[in-house]
DNA sequence: ATCAAAACAGCAAAAACTTGCAAAAAATCC
DNA sequence: GGATTTTTTGCAAGTTTTTGCTGTTTTGAT
């Protein structure tokens, strides 16, 4: 095998995780983990990528520099991520919906970690068809155009006849008296439906969106077992949220 | 054997595989390693392709993602992708398997040409969503790593409660005695389940693969209604498929 | 503060590269 | 045609690059 290549598969495994550690590289190459370690160098003095101790990670990663707006949420979003992978256990079957903040949890699954996963987004069952150990099941139906979300009553349908052991909600809106809302009546049946086929639900949700409702209602917060957001979890921002057996990441 | 064959191949190699070693190129030509490298260090003198440690690689080596290389099939496929979307008409309900040439028949889709497709491949969802007038079914299942696509019972049972009007077959290996053949049994059973929910079929096929046999059968040649190739319909090389009630475009 | 994992520096074997050279092949000239 | 020059090819000796391993130092998490 060329180092080049080599080289080329390392940026795309860190373009596609945002991080990646030396072992899965090592392993995943058939190389030993010194090789690798020297190409992540060279790489990182080329400005490729950023080397950190034990892996690298995509530039933009643990941006917190507040000037791009949109970095700024993805750093955000990438907190939550890593909270939630933290949350799974190996060989779980659950249940993913779809969402930005879903994708970079998808992103953030280390390269051998099994699952079996379940869900009704294109985007997500792409990214997670990266991970080798990943089974990945697609709830077919009718697909939205904007959100390459699976709606409709065969998703339901096959939801009905599911049991799975987690759900992973990327949640739209979140009020503590409104509990989860959407503005898409197609796609509220279908989370509804996710969490019904889930014994535990965890919801995932940037600090922006709190406290801010939407047109008709996914479920309350009494149904649903976890809320993971960027923040600390002792933030006074949540509060309002306290008053449910809600466990608070 | 010259000189300028033997770089024309090299370069060859280069353009299709994006990279190449030395040690192979040596034994494909049959000369010695010294004279390969003599032949790579002029093609990179002349800025033809990028001399590296051990091989050679082509000079978007590093932006090209694995897949989207092969451009030498691709002009074939355009072709193909262009008969068969003529073959279509406004408002039918179709069904679409996957692979490169379908994909490139999703690209060909007119912007506001309503259509309802039912597809068991990612890539091929992913593009048709780009088309708003086409309304896209994605049939779910378990999703095979490499293929994106969707195998298993759920999506042969969807099958079988559908009716559509035509399905377009991507087809592996095709053969005027053993018919349409594939290597994966998995996909087998989804396209036998495709080719029985359509009143009409049409396969496609690069000339390349005419004439080539896998290991398990899809179904017989009579059992689909239009082939469709990059070459002209006049062509001998498709006599051996004349026989059968085809109509060959 | 402790301890395991990760980084580093140096080393040695293997693979690849360079250079020089001579034989073989091709081209040129008489 | 035959002799001479030029180009091409393969080989051998020496150099560089790459890679994995060892032992040591540093790092980061508890």
């Amino acid at each position: 095998m060329l180092k080049e290549e080599r080289q080329k598969f390392i940026l795309d495994q860190v373009h596609l995780h945002h991080r990646v550690l030396l072992n899965d590289l090592a392993e995943a190459l058939e190389v030993s983990i010194d090789t690798v370690r020297r190409d992540v160098k060279e790489l990182d003095k080329e400005k490729k990528l950023k080397k950190v101790h034990g892996g690298a990670t995509s530039f933009g990663f643990m941006n917190f520099s507040k000037e791009d707006g949109n970095t700024y949420l993805l750093s955000k979003k990438i907190k939550i991520a890593e909270k939630t992978v933290s949350l799974l256990s190996e060989g779980q079957v659950i249940l993913m919906s779809g969402g930005t903040t879903n994708l970079e949890v998808a992103k953030m699954i280390p390269r051998k970690f099994p699952l079996t996963v379940f869900t009704p987004s294109l985007h997500i069952a792409v990214q997670l068809l990266e991970l080798p150990e990943v089974e990945v099941f697609f709830l077919g139906g009718k697909l939205q155009h904007e959100s390459k979300f699976a709606i409709g009553g065969t998703v339901v349908n096959a939801l009905n006849r599911l049991k799975v052991d987690l759900c992973i909600l990327g949640t739209g809106y979140l009020d503590a008296e409104a509990g989860l809302t959407e503005f898409d009546w197609e796609v509220i049946q279908v989370k509804q439906a996710m969490i019904q086929a889930a014994k535990r639900t965890i919801i995932l949700s940037v600090s922006d969106k709190l406290h801010s409702v939407q047109k008709y209602r996914t479920c309350s917060l009494t149904e649903v077992d976890t809320l993971v957001t960027e923040l600390d979890p002792m933030d006074s921002k949540l509060d309002a949220f306290r008053p449910f057996h809600l466990k608070i990441v």
